[in-house]
DNA sequence: TGACGACAATATGAGTTCCGTAGCATCGTC
DNA sequence: GACGATGCTACGGAACTCATATTGTCGTCA
């Protein structure tokens, strides 16, 4: 197939390499930005977890204890005390469902958004400098590869969730 | 500059859009990869914290307590406690330093990185598929995006620790 | 209409973890 | 040889996670 013979180990082996390069650059990124949620999360006083929970019911709309429970991994139970904590902050509010009077939902209230946006202002401004360096068809890949990659997770998380 | 009058709007709005587009998938991924981690700490009796701790062990060579509390952005005393786990679990040891004997130099232990390994075996093989779907040169920017990414998230971090 | 099982959320208690302070051992320097 | 400084850990209080049991509500069937 190759016009050289040597190239094809060659490719493989830098392929290989290029590819481990991506996931070491993946998991170094995973660790900094845990701890950067951990730092803004000590501003606020909110937890790692109540962090992670406060952004789901943001970005997925308001849900259910369950619901969040089920998304999050943890035990119902857990939430209870977690949307105790969001609610006493002020981030979010607990509605009882119009008709299923059993059942509640968390609406994140945008309020303190404002706040946690400025926390997050540093790291916004960066992405965004670092965003104007690519051209339009590179931010696609990056984008397109972050949200497939996103995927992948979730796909793994629900693979050792059932196995 | 641009042979189409409207075409600087349109072009800034559709950057703008990309740009997001791109902080979105980050925040996302981001997300996912803790609830992922989350997971497999539950397999081996790890919390989120100790895992962290144990990845910058791995990844940045041997380190004094001190160092990985900085380092971490924690307390010195809950060092001790996350390297109390990590030690009854088999997950690195505790050496006295050679000359400075007050010291103490957390080292990873290799031998339950296979069991580690294959819990991430399959966000390993889906990354290893996604990658193959990418040329060199696109493979390339995503890993500069992403050790850029990780560069910002560290300033950020610093920012908030020193402001 | 009334009764039954199923579902959703929360109160409670046990076990664990995080952090602040104090203490011990050791190093570098005078 | 003595002193202050450094590095780590023991201890106590406060907070968190989780499992179980309880309360209130819904859907269904006789």
């Amino acid at each position: 197939m190759s016009s050289v013979a040597s190239s094809n180990a060659d490719e493989r082996r830098r392929r290989r390499r290029l590819a481990g390069t991506v996931k070491d650059a993946l998991r170094e990124l995973n660790l900094q930005l845990s701890l950067l949620n951990h730092h803004i999360g000590g501003r606020v006083a909110l937890r790692g977890v109540d962090f992670d929970c406060l952004d789901m019911i943001g970005q997925h709309g308001p849900l259910s204890p369950s619901a969040l429970a089920h998304r999050a991994g943890l035990h119902p139970a857990t939430i209870t005390g977690i949307v105790d904590r969001l609610e006493k902050g002020g981030w979010v509010t607990r509605e009882r469902h119009p008709t299923d009077r059993r059942a509640v939902v968390i609406r994140a209230i945008p309020g303190r958004n404002a706040e946690l946006f400025r926390l997050y202002a540093g790291m916004n401004a960066s992405l965004d400098a670092l965003c104007a360096e690519y051209g339009d068809d590179q931010l696609e890949v990056i984008a397109d590869f972050l949200r497939r990659t996103t995927e992948a997770g979730r796909a793994a998380a629900d693979d050792l969730a059932d196995g």
